[in-house]
RNA sequence: GCCGGGGUGGCGGAAUCGGAAGACGCGCUAGCUUCAGGAGCUAGUGGGCUGAAAGCCUGUGAGGGUUCAAAUCCCUCCCCCGGCACCA
């Protein structure tokens, strides 16, 4: 009689074995067979759901499986201890963030335990502990030192709920990335880091990430957002000073036909100065007061305010008026943009809107254009001349009992010919236009082409003098757009050949952006420059909880960073916390100056947490050193971090800020490598009910709570076993019974025989099993094979239906046997069923600790080596052969393995089969199609 | 709008070097067991036709194509998820 599988004592049995016996801790100086796997520590908070137990059971899963295969893997856990919820929970029970950030993890620490998940606890790191932000304040210094960390007053990121200003990284969608309170904008001095030096190599070495998920670098280089241009500069009309802008499409220059700035612009400020004009005020700050996600959203109509200023284009000294935009956005490029209403979109509709000239300088690519004739604007015979001219077009009559024709055209030959046409044909006191990959306006006294703001002026007047109806038009554009035939011909974004551009007509498209920037730098107002979306990083925080930045403001000596002997700046040890954060606090405020001794201040911001984590697996390898960060030796050896997991989540935060602090230690000389995670796996989120497990929406599953009801064991199969661990996934409090019940048969099947097969001798002869021996033999062998590679590749979910196929297997191997179809195997049976046990073992460490004690073994799991497979055993005698007739299936052959190879007889025996005999009467046999070993496809017809 | 990822039974998912679609698990159906447990065992389970079986038809978001053969490759479209989004 077995016992039943009774998890809760087993796991109690277990649960500090392995800590005991110190299997998990890593030897530092043994570097040979190093294997450094990293999970993102979490910040601790509340109680751990089964979400967050994915990212561990994989981790723990992966260890295990490494420390059997004879890694000396190092996978230590610690703390994102400093940050908001902490402080605000405390502000709120009037208590210190400290206790309640250590409770959590004290919490962690036991739910960790009781899913058997370990860690090298001797190498526990805390963010918010004296002996870590010591080192994370250094860091501050270092960047300092080298001018990468710097102060400046600038429009920054607020969040009003928070109160603290916020990175653009954690704005998310308008949205604090915390709390979701929409963000406003303040001008505040504020301290950064100059992560976009390092722009260039942030995106160039993605290139060398070549284990990274593809999505996480795409979204990284989206987020550097590289562009590449040229930067102009447009000196004011009438005045001194100029206007810089980049621009991707210098090859439009001449196109340029108004300028517009944004609202925060400082050109705007000296306007304003200068013009007292109060509705330009007004406009500015109604603009700026509306919120970014607001004046983001792209369907936002577009607002301008004409300034009265003008700025001359530097290629064809073209007065352009000014205007200030709604559109244009102080944070990307100069905050200033010369527009090209004829080749942009947004401009073109700000064109349209505001009545300004919209001339075209780059040709269409498809040489497409289209002329609308008006009735009786030409002689009679004109639709004929076209017909015979083999020039398209279509008519429709209009109220008057006339013709209208609407024709269309395709390149530069049938639109010359055209033009004459309608020069022939043309009646006094009309026009006719062709639009598109020309514009040109045929009056009776000539042609005129719409190529300059002069152009523009002329053909309107004229227009005007012909017809009375366009008289309230304010440019050329104006009038065609009334034409609806004409509009998708009116714009276009496209590369192609420059005109209307002075000297540099002609030019071909691919030759364009080049050769204008060589134009620009030869006439000395352009040059070639580069832009990224990418801003500094703003790490200062007005919170309490968090490293405070290491820096002095003396009256006398100005900024004074504190001397590195001196630190840490400690957080001062308060009783309670309060919104004012550091700033409430004098004691901390006021202090001496370490160069002059005069009174000083401190500076009362606190660091951006993400400054604590973008360093902390370089602390992991010599956690407690008090002398220096980490051991640059050691550090060296054991980094990059082999495998990194942690949530998509991070995919632009932490990724990117950990990728620059490394770069920037790098060039400082501390490390010598130039990225922190050589390969990095996103795990999916766990949902219930559709969404992400959250506090907030009360959709938790507890680790408690399942560890409770199944044991951690089943918790952690089925986590592995529900699938793809990339994938979001649902959480089933049904499917978890599966997990259950193969792990119970797991149980019965080794209590079963642990009689039979614990003093039997270990060693069998693969080559005299026969019938089901032999079958098993090769099942234990394949599923070896595909667990191991299955665990290597992350795709646990299928190396756990792998063990189940193993289990199911074995069990119908008993059943047979024990029918009398042969006798159970002793030793082959004591083989299988230990190397289960082993093969289950980073899934299910407890129940398989406790089945390889029952199996006789004095050693723990971990002690013994991963089964490894027979190449040879995965061999077989006989193969099945798909028969198929015109691709379908329509019979089998079990073939001996020799002859499947062997393509005549593989024909022989299929046209042998009864139901491909029947097939075939009637039809002839066209074609056979050999895959020697697996398939036949006989094409008749 | 742009860029990624994806769409396979009632459900989670296998199979992607083009070669048996649906492994494994959940659920469901029938039967057996009764140590009544949060049980276990056996058989079946994509849909349809046929009394059952054999057999046939059909089937991987929709439509088309390439091929002896397509979930897998190509084209068009639809839907879902994620990222970025007036980026000049």
């Amino acid at each position: 009689m077995v016992d039943r599988y009774d998890f809760k004592r087993i796991e109690k049995k277990w649960r500090n074995f392995w800590e005991e016996r110190g299997f998990f801790k890593a030897d530092i100086e043994d570097v040979e067979h190093k294997l450094y796997y990293l999970n993102m520590f979490p910040y601790p908070s509340g109680e751990m759901h089964v979400g967050h137990g994915r990212n561990y059971i994989i981790g723990d899963c992966l260890t295990r499986f490494y420390l059997m295969n004879g890694y000396n893997v190092l996978n230590p856990m610690g703390w994102d201890a400093f940050g908001l919820p902490a402080e605000n929970a405390a502000i709120k029970h009037k208590a210190h963030p400290k206790k309640w950030t250590y409770d959590a993890i004290a919490r962690y620490k036991e739910q960790f335990r009781d899913m058997g998940v370990q860690f090298d606890w001797d190498r526990e790191v805390t963010t918010c502990e004296p002996e870590y932000y010591k080192w994370t304040q250094w860091l501050f210094l270092k960047l300092y030192e080298k001018g990468l960390a710097y102060r400046a007053a600038a429009l920054v990121n607020w969040c009003p709920s928070c109160a603290t200003s916020l990175a653009n990284e954690q704005v998310v969608g308008g949205a604090c990335e915390r709390c979701g309170t929409p963000v406003t904008k303040r001008n505040l001095t504020q301290w950064f880091f100059k992560i976009t030096a390092y722009a260039e190599r942030l995106l160039r070495d993605l290139e060398s990430l070549k284990e990274w998920p593809e999505r996480v670098k795409l979204m990284q280089r989206n987020w550097i957002g590289k562009s590449e241009g040229a930067e102009v500069e447009f000196k004011l009309a009438d005045r001194e000073g100029s206007l810089k802008v980049f621009t991707t499409r210098p090859d439009t220059l001449w196109g340029a036909t108004f300028m517009a700035i944004a609202p925060e612009h400082p050109l705007v400020e000296q306007i304003l100065k200068e013009e007292r004009d109060e509705r330009l005020q007004e406009f500015v700050e109604r603009v700026i007061r509306v919120s970014e996600i607001e004046r983001g959203a792209a369907e936002a109509e577009k607002e301008g305010y004409l300034t009265g200023w003008w700025a001359i284009n530097p290629v064809n000294g073209e007065r352009i008026p000014i205007y200030v935009a709604n559109y244009v956005l102080l944070g990307y490029g100069t905050g200033a943009i010369m527009a090209v209403p004829a080749h942009d979109e947004r401009d073109y509709q700000f064109a349209l809107k505001y009545g300004l000239p919209v001339i075209p300088v780059i040709k269409r690519p498809d040489g497409l254009a289209k002329s609308f004739v008006l009735p009786g604007s030409v002689r009679k015979g004109f639709a004929e001349a076209l017909r015979k001219a083999g020039i398209e077009f279509t008519t429709r009559p209009d109220r008057e009992g006339g013709e209208a024709l609407y024709v269309t055209l395709k390149g530069e030959a049938q639109i010359d010919r055209y033009i004459e046409l309608v020069k022939a044909y043309l009646l006094p006191g009309n026009w006719n236009e062709v639009v598109g990959a020309r514009f040109a306006f045929i009056f009776p006294e000539g042609v005129m082409e719409l190529d300059s703001v002069a152009a523009d002026r002329e053909i309107l007047a004229r227009c005007k003098e012909l017809e009375p109806r366009v008289r309230d038009k304010r440019t050329v554009m104006e009038i065609l757009w009334e034409v609806e035939f004409y509009r998708d011909l009116l714009f276009h974004a496209e590369y192609g050949e420059m005109i209307n551009s002075g000297e540099l007509s002609g030019t071909p498209g691919e030759a364009a952006i080049k050769r204008t920037i060589a134009w620009l730098e030869g006439h000395g107002c352009g040059k070639a420059a580069v832009n990224y979306r990418l801003r500094d990083w703003l790490i200062s925080r007005q919170r309490y909880w968090g490293a405070p930045i290491p820096i002095i403001y003396c009256e006398k000596c100005g900024i004074v960073p504190v001397p590195e002997e001196d630190l840490p700046v400690l957080l001062p040890d308060v009783e309670v916390v309060t919104k004012e954060g550091l700033a409430g606090i004098p004691e901390f405020v006021q202090t001496t100056c370490p160069k002059c001794r005069g009174p000083a201040q401190r500076e009362t911001d606190t660091m951006d947490t993400f400054v604590d984590s973008s360093w902390y697996y370089l602390r992991y390898i010599s956690p407690h050193d008090q002398e220096k960060p980490f051991d640059s030796r050691l550090v060296n050896k054991w980094l990059p971090v082999d495998q990194y997991v942690g949530g998509v989540e991070h995919a632009i935060l932490h990724l990117m800020y950990s990728r620059f602090i490394t770069k920037a230690l790098k060039d400082m000389g501390y490390l010598d490598f130039d990225e922190p995670f050589a390969r990095l796996f996103t795990q999916g989120m766990v949902c219930l009910g559709g969404q992400a497990m959250s506090k907030s929406k009360g959709n938790i599953v507890s680790i408690s709570e399942v560890v409770e009801g199944y044991g951690a064991d089943t918790q952690r199969v089925y986590t592995l076993f529900m699938g793809p661990p990339e994938k979001d996934i649902e959480w089933s409090p049904t499917d978890i019974s599966g997990s259950s019940r193969f792990l119970k048969r797991v149980w019965q099947l080794v209590n079963d025989h642990l009689e039979e097969v614990r003093g039997a001798p270990g060693t069998i002869d693969p080559a005299r099993l026969e019938g089901s021996d032999r079958e098993l033999w090769r099942e234990l062998n394949r599923v070896i094979k595909a667990a191991t590679e299955d665990i290597r590749s992350f795709h646990f979910n299928t190396a756990v239906s792998a063990l189940m196929e193993l289990v199911n297997g074995l069990y119908d191997y008993i059943a047979e046997a024990g029918a009398g179809a042969g006798r159970i195997n002793i030793p082959l049976l004591k083989r299988a069923l230990e190397d289960l046990v082993l093969l289950l073992s980073p899934f299910a460490p407890f129940i398989c600790e406790e089945l390889w004690e029952r199996l006789g073994h004095r050693e723990a799991v971990l002690e013994n080596r991963w089964p490894s497979y027979d190449e040879r055993a995965l061999a077989v005698e006989e193969r099945e052969i798909v028969v198929q007739v015109n691709g379908k299936v329509r019979g089998r052959l079990t073939i001996p393995v020799e002859l499947a190879q062997d393509q005549e007889e593989l024909k022989r025996r299929a046209l042998e089969l009864g139901p491909i005999k029947r097939q075939l009467d009637d039809h002839r046999l066209e074609k056979v199609i050999v895959v020697p070993g697996k398939l036949i496809n006989l094409v008749v017809k």
